[in-house]
DNA sequence: GGGGGTAGGTTAACGCCGTTAACTTAACGG
DNA sequence: CCGTTAAGTTAACGGCGTTAACCTACCCCC
């Protein structure tokens, strides 16, 4: 009994102490995770768990590390519903980043957060997670005629920086609602926003129809 | 001498406390600074402190407010650069947001960080500080016609969005150089992306010549 | 001008934290 | 059967935020 309590938990507690990690990131944030709370959730000493991890630090850069993975998946998940080249699949790579987050969202806060030791993050998502994913998906627009012809990292940068600023602002706003952030406009879902955004991405905020040439009569009207 | 000491004291201690606040915090981030730090720095003990602020929380709050109206007005004196409704003034204000934050950046990082309680950042920049700031240049630029006819909070939060989404990722990139992060091209600094970003701002990531019409000979050169 | 109130400060202490050190225990290999 | 080793324990350290109890110097008012 005990004997092979032991041995089997050996290899589990490991396990076990990054699932009630990520459990307790999620629900508590940053602030109620703490060696303690972890080791008292798997069933064993604080000090045990340093059998396993360094020390706090490394705990949650496993728990990141796994994190982003499993947001990778769920990227290639969305993604995979439209053909390459098509822009559905790039706008659907961004809301599925918006929906993870919000779904997700004191969990999503840590994986972004700058605060806990700070490499990570970026180390774990561009290659084998999402910013591969997107500069794919944009390489793959553009040779399609779907994105203008430019340099794919830039439009990458561009919608992801879109994207996660959206996400950053309207968490640090509480999400959803947020009735003294100016009009009430801005407090409406991300996701509104996001939708809102999309003439603005396809075609930018300039008036239609200027770009050193006119076609309809601004500015006194040719016509 | 130690009578009028501590009398004189007694109102500056406060003023003292939050510019200890905010230099730690520059320098050491959130972690950096504790209730007995802060206290050393002024000369005087921890629990004095509770004299004049609630808790930690509430200090940190303070110093994030203050920091918030210098941050609006660096946006103000920047924008003041450049007439009512030009574009230009529009761009210096992401331009000055992007400054501010990157000259103070682990300050930058204690105002926007979503883990020192929550409310403030929000509550404090939209109406006095930048919000309202870049809100009045949008409605300006689109009654001048250099901004298309839309929603101008939907314009905001676009701008906002992409600009403080660009820093966050820099940031957790550590802004500069962050060679392991895709192809070198992202590592450049945020104030070039944000420079490369403005065609597609003005006009969008779709090809030019389509939108339902064609005007230069696309897909087959009709010339 | 002497006495209470009070503002501003102190020290001591509590419970939590991350982490280290020293120790126990149980399984396994020779 | 013994030594080694992996896995886990308890005890403890120093630092943290915060509370409680106390001190003390000033101000105002009778």
């Amino acid at each position: 009994m005990t004997v092979r309590d032991a041995a089997v938990r050996g290899a589990d507690v490991e396990q076990a102490a990054l699932d009630a990690a990520r459990d307790l990131l999620a629900s508590g944030g940053l602030e109620g995770l703490s060696m303690r709370s972890v080791a008292e959730r798997v069933g064993v000493s604080a000090t045990a768990l340093y059998r396993y991890f360094e020390n706090k630090e490394a705990l949650i850069g496993r728990v990141v590390q796994r994190g982003f993975r499993q947001f990778g998946d769920y990227l290639q998940a969305a993604a995979d519903q439209y053909p390459r080249g098509s822009m559905e699949r790039v706008r659907a790579l961004g809301e599925a980043y918006l929906g993870f987050a919000i779904e997700n969202q004191s969990y999503f806060r840590v994986l972004f957060s700058i605060h806990h030791g700070g490499r990570h993050t970026l180390d774990d998502l561009p290659e084998g997670g999402g910013y591969g994913l997107l500069r794919q998906a944009v390489v793959d627009a553009i040779a399609a005629g779907s994105i203008r012809r430019a340099d794919p990292d830039h439009v990458v940068m561009f919608l992801w920086s879109l994207t996660h600023g959206l996400l950053t602002i309207s968490m640090a706003c509480n999400i959803e609602h947020c009735p003294e952030f100016g009009p009430e406009t801005v407090s409406r879902s991300p996701a509104d926003l996001f939708r809102a955004f999309g003439l603005f991405v396809q075609h930018g905020i300039a008036p239609d129809n200027v770009d050193g040439e006119e076609r309809d009569g601004a500015k006194g009207g040719s016509a």
